[in-house]
DNA sequence: GCCCAGGGATGCG
DNA sequence: CGCATCCATGGG
């Protein structure tokens, strides 16, 4: 579905590729479009992204990086048959986010962040990133980095409620004196479950932020992060009232088993992008 | 002023 | 275990 050149990614297939709905679909908080160029940033990396009717151009000065990113060596249009097949109620579900793809993200920079996210909203979020980036990052031609372990283990509570953290900040300060890049990279041998304990016996870190970070930086297949949009859509679309996350999240990853985080992005963005 | 946002920590029974 | 309460911040 895609071809490569020294700094370049091209996506010919576009009925599995749509960047807009990738960066709208809530898994990733640092980006920036100007007129229809879409900068994303992951860890000290960037590509710069053009999508067109016929096709899509990621430039970028690590073309390995990105392909792994974006997940481009796995066939989406596989999994959305597959999925279709045994519930083709949400055929309307799938197609709204034909485009989204799971991304690959970075480890640290997803522990950080999806702390900052609890009980928060989307743009605060990522104004939040954005100012660890620019001032505790690097800063490259045109953009910052997000900074290293080594840095970030530099600031303070002050540092992160100046960031608009708020009473995260805490949490963030304890975390991070907490982390290492060996047991960060360790944890990836690690199954579902093992990780999931492990992660919520971090400071900020409990049941929805642990799947989050599983989805998004962990390659996990079979977690349902359960957060008050996904609360809404299981009350209308199963037809219940259960207020209880835990168990919707268990009902969910037992009915979608390994295509649970994909089902999980898609009814995400079809809630905060339909009508 | 109230409610909400990709919830978690704490304490209490 | 389950459950209630508190937590900061800004937009609607």
């Amino acid at each position: 579905m895609y071809t490569t050149t020294k700094n370049q990614i091209i996506i010919n297939d576009l009925s599995q590729f749509n960047i807009l709905q990738i960066l709208k679909s809530g898994q990733i908080f640092s980006y920036d479009i100007v007129g229809d160029k879409y900068y994303v940033y992951s860890a000290d990396k960037k590509a710069i992204v053009n999508q067109t009717q016929k096709m899509c151009v990621i430039q970028t000065d690590d073309v390995d990086y990105f392909v792994n990113f974006f997940d481009l060596n796995k066939d989406y249009n596989n999994d959305k048959m597959q999925i279709l097949e045994k519930y083709p109620n949400l055929k309307e579900i799938v197609e709204f986010g034909y485009g989204i793809r799971l991304l690959n993200q970075d480890k640290l920079e997803m522990f950080i962040t999806w702390v900052i996210s609890a009980n928060n909203n989307i743009p605060r979020i990522m104004k939040a990133v954005k100012y660890i980036r620019v001032n505790a990052g690097e800063k490259k031609q045109d953009y910052y980095t997000f900074p290293t372990l080594e840095k970030l283990k530099e600031l303070d509570e002050k540092f992160f409620i100046g960031a608009g953290c708020g009473y995260r900040s805490k949490q963030l300060k304890k975390l991070i004196d907490s982390l290492s890049m060996k047991t960060i990279e360790e944890y990836d041998k690690l199954n579902t479950f093992d990780l999931k304990k492990k992660l919520e016996s971090l400071s900020g870190i409990g049941s929805k932020v642990a799947d989050c970070i599983m989805l998004s930086a962990y390659k996990k297949a079979d977690v349902f992060p359960v957060d008050t949009w996904i609360e809404k859509m299981f009350h209308t679309y199963f037809n219940s009232k259960e207020n209880n996350r835990n168990k919707i999240r268990e009902e969910l990853v037992n009915t979608f088993k390994n295509y649970s985080s994909y089902v999980q992005q898609l009814f995400f963005y079809y809630m905060l992008n339909n009508k």
